[in-house]
DNA sequence: CGGTGGATTCTCT
DNA sequence: GAGAATCCACCGA
């Protein structure tokens, strides 16, 4: 599960959607696991919104939070096992400016959750897509990852004791 | 069938 | 630093 989320530290994330093509580098990822992790939507079995997390992997998982953001996730564990990975912020690499028009900034395009989603153009009915087949892909870094480091995930209100949020090292937090 | 809350972000003080 | 915004699937009755 770990070596999943490591796996996609450094990757690109590569969007098409609305005819622009934009991408960023992935530098924090957070990985939640199925059953037997509180924190995780999939706790409590499949259920309408987070069906997606139980498919195979390589499969969006993406669902609204807060009634306003969208936050995404791709779908690391075997079919039936449920365990995703979140993608919680990136660099931009390609398209800034279609970025910057998206979020209506020139900076913090990509830092969070709900903005690297807004930034991307990342919605709904993305949720369930292949990342290899999909208008929104996702390939392998040319950069390996340097330094990881590990810590508590955040935003969380069950379970945010385990270590699984990885952050790519590039003088941040 | 209605209340609830969330893996967040922005704005104002 | 705190509070609002805002939607809908889920949970419990």
């Amino acid at each position: 599960m770990l070596e999943a989320a490591r796996a996609l530290l450094g990757s690109i994330l590569i969007s098409d959607v609305g005819g622009a093509r934009t991408a960023v580098r992935l530098i924090e990822v957070e990985a939640y696991g199925g059953g037997d992790d509180p924190a995780s939507h999939a706790f409590r079995g499949p259920t309408l919104r987070n069906r997606s997390m139980f498919g195979p992997p390589g499969t969006f998982y993406v669902y609204r939070s807060y009634g306003v953001h969208w936050c995404a996730n791709v779908v690391a564990g075997l079919e039936g096992t449920p365990a995703a990975v979140l993608l919680r912020a990136g660099e931009p690499v390609q398209g800034r400016e279609v970025m910057e028009e998206r979020r209506g900034r020139p900076d913090h395009l990509t830092d969070g959750p709900g903005k690297l989603c807004r930034a991307l153009a990342l919605t709904g009915e993305h949720d369930g897509t292949s990342v290899w087949e999909g208008p929104v892909r996702l390939t392998e870094g040319d950069a390996p990852p340097g330094v990881v480091a590990a810590s508590s995930r955040i935003g969380v209100t069950r379970g945010g004791d385990l270590p699984w949020r990885l952050v790519l090292r590039t003088g941040w937090r």
